[in-house]
DNA sequence: TAGTAATTAGACCAATTGGACGAAAAAAAA
DNA sequence: TTTTTTTTCGTCCAATTGGTCTAATTACTA
C-alpha cells in the first residue's frame, strides 16, 4: 500500500537534521517553511510527519538528548584521557545543544524540569558516562566541572578551562 | 522644552525590565508590541527609545551582563560562605540569564564571541568576583565549578551540586 | 498665555507565520 | 491494469510581525 519508506525511521532522520536548524535559529525563529526547505521537502510533507511545529521540536530534542552513549568510555585508558576525549567530543556541539536545551526548558520552573521525562533521561545518560569514567562517588562533581569548563570556555570564546586533548 | 523625563535613565530602566521578557520568550519570540504592552507603554513610545528591535535587545543584554558587582564579596567571611552566598544569588536568575546569553551568542563562532565586547566585559566582571573570593590562581577553576554546578542543577531541576546556603 | 520640542497614540503597510485543504503523484496490491 | 493507500505539492487564510507616518498630547520656557 505505501511507498517503501519506513515512516518512523524517516521521521527520526528528519528530526535529527531539523535539530540543527532549531538550535541555530531558536524555536520561535524557526518557521515550518524554512525548516522544510532546509530539509529539502515541502511544507506539507513536513506537516505529514509532524502535525504541529511543537511536535517537530519535541522530536528534535528527543533525538539530541538521546544521542549519547556510555560505550564512549575506553576502560583501558586513564581517567584523564577519557575526560579529555569526552571534552573534545562535547565541545563541538556544546553551544548549539545548550541553546536547544535552554529553548526547551524556557519558562519551566524547577519542579516541571524535574518532572520532564526527556530532560531527566538525557542527564541520566550523561551521568552514566561520568560514573563509568570517575566512579559513582565523584561522578557528579566531575560532571559539573566539565560542563562548567565548557560553558565558561564557550562564553570566553577560547579553550581555557575545559580539559582537552 | 521636553517632558521631565531623563531619556537615558528611562531607557535603561525600560531595557532592564524588557530583559525579563526577552529571556522568558527568546529573541524571535518577542514582538515589539508585546514587550511594549508588558512595559506599559505604546509601541510607538518604545520605538521612540529603541529605533529597532535589535537595539532594544542589545540594550537588554548590556543591562543584564553589566549588573554584577565585585562589592558582593564579604572580606570578613570565609571562602565557603562567600561561595554559598554567591551561588544563592546567581541561582535565582540563572536559567533566564543563560537563556538570554545563549540567544545573544546564537550563530556566533568562537572568534566572534572572543571579540564581542559585551560578552567579554560581562565574563571579566564575573571573574573579578571569583578572584576576590578564591584568589587569582584558583579563580577560573572555582568559577567553572560553580557555573557547572548551577547548570547541572538547573537541568536536574534540583539543588544537588552547587554550593548553597 | 503662547510657543516649542519631547513624548505618545493609533492607523497603516508589506511580509511572514502556523495551519487547513483538496488534488496530484507514487508505489504497492489486486 | 485497476485499485488503494501513502506521500507530496501548491494554494488559501486569518493572525502577527517589524517598522513608518501623521496627529494628538504633554510639560517645559518665554
Amino acid at each position: 500500500m505505501p511507498k517503501i519508506i519506513d515512516h518512523k525511521a524517516h521521521s527520526q532522520d528528519l528530526a535529527q537534521r531539523a535539530a540543527k536548524y532549531f538550535s541555530d535559529h531558536g524555536y520561535a525563529g524557526t518557521s515550518m517553511r524554512k525548516v522544510a526547505a532546509y530539509l529539502g521537502l515541502s511544507k506539507s510533507a513536513l506537516y505529514h510527519y509532524f502535525p504541529t511545529k511543537e511536535d517537530l521540536f519535541l522530536a528534535c530534542t528527543k533525538e539530541v538528548m538521546a544521542g549519547f552513549d556510555a560505550e564512549f568510555v575506553d576502560l583501558e585508558a586513564s581517567e584523564e584521557e577519557n575526560l579529555a576525549r569526552l571534552t573534545d567530543f562535547m565541545r563541538k556541539d556544546f553551544g548549539t545543544e545548550m541553546a536547544l536545551v535552554f529553548d526547551y526548558l524556557r519558562g519551566k520552573n524547577p519542579t516541571e524540569i524535574a518532572a520532564d521525562e526527556a530532560m531527566q533521561l538525557s542527564i541520566q545518560s550523561y551521568r552514566k558516562v561520568f560514573v563509568a569514567i570517575s566512579g559513582e562517588e565523584r561522578a557528579d562533581d566531575v560532571m559539573a566541572r566539565l560542563f562548567g569548563g565548557l560553558l565558561v570556555d564557550y562564553m570566553y570564546g577560547k579553550r581555557l578551562l575545559a580539559y582537552s586533548g
